[in-house]
DNA sequence: AGTTGTCAAGCTAGT
DNA sequence: ACTAGCTTGACAACT
C-alpha cells in the first residue's frame, strides 16, 4: 500500500497550482506559471519520497487554461523535456499517480457543449500524464456526474459519451462515488457493463451507501481493476466535527482511521487521504500503517 | 500598503 | 428564482 495526499503540500513553501485570471492571460503567463508548477512539482514529490509517501495527486492547474479556446500555446511541445524530467522523478521512486479533474467536468450532462468542453479537459489530463511518460496505471479520477432528475438517462448518457472518448482517455479514467448521487453500487453497476474502475471513497460512501459494509465495498470495487489498470485506489477522509455532514476533517482522527484498516484488512489498495492538512496526516497515517505492519 | 470582491467552467439542495 | 457549497486561494481592482 502506497500512501499520499492531494496536489498541495504546507510546509515546503511552494505551490504546484499557481495560475491567474483568464482576462490576464497570454502565452507569457502560460509559460511562467506552468514553469513555477513543474518545478515546484517536483519538490514536492523530492520531499514526498524523502518521507516514503508514494501515492501523490497531481493539480489540474499544472498548465493554466491548457484546455480552454484562448491557448494556443503549444505546450506540449514547449513542456515535452521538463515533462520527461519529471517523469523521470516519478519513476524512479516508483510514485503511483493521479489526477482530479473538478466539478465542472461532467461527462453525462444534457448540454453537449458542457461535454464537448468536459472531454477536452479530459484529453489535457490525459496529454499530461502522456508527457510524463506514465502508464495507464496512472488514473484519471472522476465522478459520474448529474441526475437531471432522471438517473437512469444520466447513467446512459454517461455510458455512451465514455464509449466515445479517445483511448488514451478511457484507459485512465476511473469512476469514483460521490456522497450525494451515485454511490459505490451505482458505479460498480456502470463498471460492469463499461468496463470502468471504480476508485472507492470511503467517506464519501460512509454518507451514502445501500448497505454494503466497507470491506465488501472494497473487495467489489478491487474487482474492477485489472492488471493494466493497477491495484485499486482509495479516498479516505473522515468528518470535521460541528460541520455539516460532507465537510472533509482538519486533521486525521486516529481512531476513524484505525477502524477503517481494521475493516480492509487483507485488501491491497493505494490510499490518498484527503484531509485539510495534506502532508501532516499522511505522514501520521503511515506511521499508524508502518507501525501495524511490525506487530 | 492593505482591503475586498472576484475568478472559465456545473450541479444539487435548500431557501 | 436565487444562492451556498463543493474547496480555496490568490489575483486584481479598489481604497
Amino acid at each position: 500500500m502506497k500512501i499520499g495526499y492531494p496536489c498541495i503540500n504546507r510546509s515546503i513553501g511552494c505551490k504546484a497550482s499557481s495560475t491567474f485570471r483568464l482576462a490576464s492571460c497570454s502565452e507569457e503567463r502560460i509559460k511562467s506559471a506552468a514553469v513555477n508548477n513543474l518545478e515546484c512539482l517536483s519538490r514536492i514529490l523530492e520531499f514526498n519520497a524523502d518521507k516514503g509517501l508514494l501515492f501523490f495527486r497531481i493539480s489540474s492547474d499544472i498548465v493554466p487554461f491548457a484546455s480552454h479556446p484562448v491557448c494556443t500555446f503549444k505546450w506540449k511541445s514547449y513542456f515535452r523535456k521538463r515533462f520527461r524530467q519529471v517523469g523521470r522523478l516519478i519513476k524512479g521512486h516508483g510514485f503511483r499517480i493521479s489526477m482530479h479533474p473538478d466539478q465542472f467536468i461532467v461527462l453525462n450532462s444534457p448540454d453537449e457543449d458542457v461535454v464537448k468542453r468536459s472531454m477536452a479537459e479530459l484529453e489535457y489530463h490525459a496529454d499530461l500524464m502522456e508527457l510524463l511518460g506514465l502508464d495507464a496505471k496512472a488514473k484519471i479520477q472522476l465522478h459520474v456526474g448529474g441526475a437531471y432528475g432522471d438517473k437512469e438517462s444520466a447513467v446512459e448518457r454517461f455510458i455512451q459519451n465514455h464509449s466515445i472518448l479517445k483511448p488514451k482517455v478511457r484507459s485512465r479514467l476511473v469512476i469514483e462515488n460521490d456522497e450525494r448521487l451515485y454511490s459505490a453500487k451505482d458505479c460498480l453497476e456502470i463498471s460492469e457493463r463499461a468496463g470502468i474502475p471504480v476508485l472507492f471513497d470511503s467517506f464519501h460512501h460512509s454518507l451514502l451507501n445501500k448497505g454494503e459494509s466497507i470491506s465488501d465495498a472494497l473487495r467489489y470495487a478491487s474487482k474492477t481493476w485489472r492488471r493494466k489498470d493497477g491495484i485499486l485506489m482509495v479516498d479516505y477522509s473522515s468528518q470535521k466535527k460541528g460541520s455539516r455532514p460532507g465537510t472533509h476533517a482538519e486533521s486525521l482522527d486516529k481512531r476513524d482511521f484505525r477502524n477503517f484498516l481494521d475493516s480492509s484488512n487483507g485488501i491491497d489498495f493505494d490510499l490518498m487521504l484527503e484531509i485539510k492538512d495534506k502532508e501532516k496526516s499522511a505522514l501520521n497515517a503511515l506511521d499508524i500503517l508502518v507501525y501495524r505492519s511490525m506487530i
